[in-house]
DNA sequence: TATTGTTTAAAGGTCG
DNA sequence: CGACCTTTAAACAATA
């Protein structure tokens, strides 16, 4: 099926179609070059391997991309004040991030060139309206913009269906980074997603069913129970306060390691050792793990460098996972007495504690909770000299509310590029197009 | 009943 | 090449 990253140009048309696809017929041929990007202050960014291209690139997804890329660097209080290229025109009601980032990379041509593909209208969610958090429509703005825009070219077109070079846990991540909660239902990544990349509005069922089970599978994402006073379906999925740096490597096409929460694999480990787990009966869930999880029990001896609330803080002993446990498990209770009788199994249980922890903060504090407890990379790497630096990612309070147009100046962004920028300079487009290894959305429109 | 979540399984890609 | 990561598919359970 279609492969979602490489680098391999050649892999650009290979893949895809295969499954029952019934792609458009009008399939894109990333034949670049559309927008002629005013970039501004192109070319290489990053000592990385950045290419400027990658975002800004192709017409509209190049737009999404360099928006997505935005929302990730939400800079906290370090604006990076370099080049406010293009930034003004914008005109963006809010100003709050504006001045800050701007690694000094594009313009808002990528901006710009989003308008068409039925940004408007996606088809099943509810608009952009109709959120569970205030604030939540994340691109209402950008789609805004985007209809304002001229009326986009023909080639446009041509890249409304080209999958972004981003993972599902990226997006996800994005998603929730770019709420100033810090937290989105179910509902809101599926809209945010596909607000911003008009790939993902066909398929859905099939990246939906994906993202649903990202959310689960990770770690790094937590599920917070809504409150009494907003009802609804589903909980709220947030990001694991100690998940920060998941994208430090700088490439969002694959984490460098899967985040693993301590917590969760000593409950699994104990889950699988009949001694140690008494009462409990052997479910499904005893079963799982052998395939996914049996050699990340004991790794990343070197990621395990911060703590949190000092819960966190050894290398996945099981005694000290087992500490923490238990302090998390007070949070847990005193939490709410929120009683998922049934099957409450362990998992349920960390789970509520993890919730709890995160839920005691309270919303507004969310995102500084979280920066404070970015997990940083040991290694000399420097985080935050990374445009895409996931710890831009977290904003602080006064900076939660992020708006996606305020992101137009990334345009040029070229951070997520698994290949080396050597092409920084070239056209935006032509070297989106080969370095991602954008594919045809072949894949299929199942329907829908 | 449609969503939302959880799991299992498998295939294929990436990276050291 | 092996360990690890991502994507897909699909079965099922829980729930608004």
């Amino acid at each position: 099926m279609q492969k979602l990253y490489s680098d391999n140009p050649a892999s650009i048309t290979s893949t895809s179609m295969s499954n029952n696809g019934n792609m458009s017929p009008m399939t894109p041929t990333y034949s670049m070059n559309s927008m002629g990007m005013t970039v501004g202050g192109m070319s290489s960014v990053s000592p990385q391997n950045f290419s400027t291209g990658v975002l800004n690139t192709s017409g509209m997804n190049s737009m999404n991309a360099a928006a997505a890329a935005a929302a990730m660097n939400a800079m906290p209080g370090n604006c990076m004040s370099s080049t406010p290229i293009g930034y003004s025109s914008m005109g963006s009601p809010l100003g709050n991030m504006g001045s800050c980032m701007s690694t000094g990379m594009g313009t808002m041509a990528a901006m710009s060139s989003y308008a068409g593909a039925g940004v408007g209208g996606t088809p099943g969610a509810g608009g952009p309206g109709s959120r569970d958090l205030d604030n939540v429509s994340p691109n209402s703005a950008i789609l805004q913009r985007a209809r304002t825009e001229k009326p986009a070219a023909a080639y446009r077109r041509n890249y409304t269906h080209a999958k972004p070079p981003y993972s599902y846990i990226s997006l996800i991540t994005m998603a929730i980074q770019n709420n100033s909660h810090k937290m989105l239902t179910l509902a809101e990544i599926y809209q945010f997603i596909m607000d911003l990349f008009p790939f993902y509005r066909q398929n859905q069922q099939r990246w939906q069913n994906s993202i649903r089970h990202s959310l689960s599978f990770n770690d790094c994402f937590v599920k917070v129970p809504r409150t009494p006073d907003k009802p609804g379906k589903g909980s709220f999925w947030t990001l694991h306060p100690e998940s920060g740096n998941m994208f430090e490597n700088g490439c969002y096409l694959r984490r460098q390691k899967r985040f693993k929460d301590e917590k969760k694999e000593v409950l699994r480990t104990l889950h699988k050792s009949p001694s140690s787990m008494e009462a409990h009966s052997p479910d499904k869930k005893d079963l799982q793990d052998d395939h996914h999880h049996h050699h990340h029990h004991h790794r990343d001896p070197h990621k395990l460098t911060s703590d949190t609330h000092g819960m966190l803080n050894t290398h996945g002993k099981d005694t000290d996972a087992l500490a923490m446990l238990h302090a998390t498990a007070d949070l847990c209770l005193a939490q709410q007495s929120h009683s998922q009788h049934g099957g409450s199994h362990h998992q349920q249980l960390q789970q509520e504690e993890l919730s709890a922890m995160v839920n005691r903060c309270h919303p507004s504090l969310l995102s500084e909770y979280h920066s404070m407890h970015l997990k940083q990379e040991p290694s000399g790497y420097t985080p935050s000299s990374h445009p895409f630096s996931i710890t831009r990612l977290l904003p602080t309070e006064s900076k939660a509310d992020i708006k996606m147009y305020d992101m137009s100046q990334y345009a040029n962004y070229n951070g997520l590029s698994p290949l080396p920028n050597t092409h920084a300079a070239l056209g935006q487009d032509s070297y989106y197009h080969q370095s991602l290894g954008y594919h045809h959305s072949t894949a299929g429109t199942t329907s829908l």
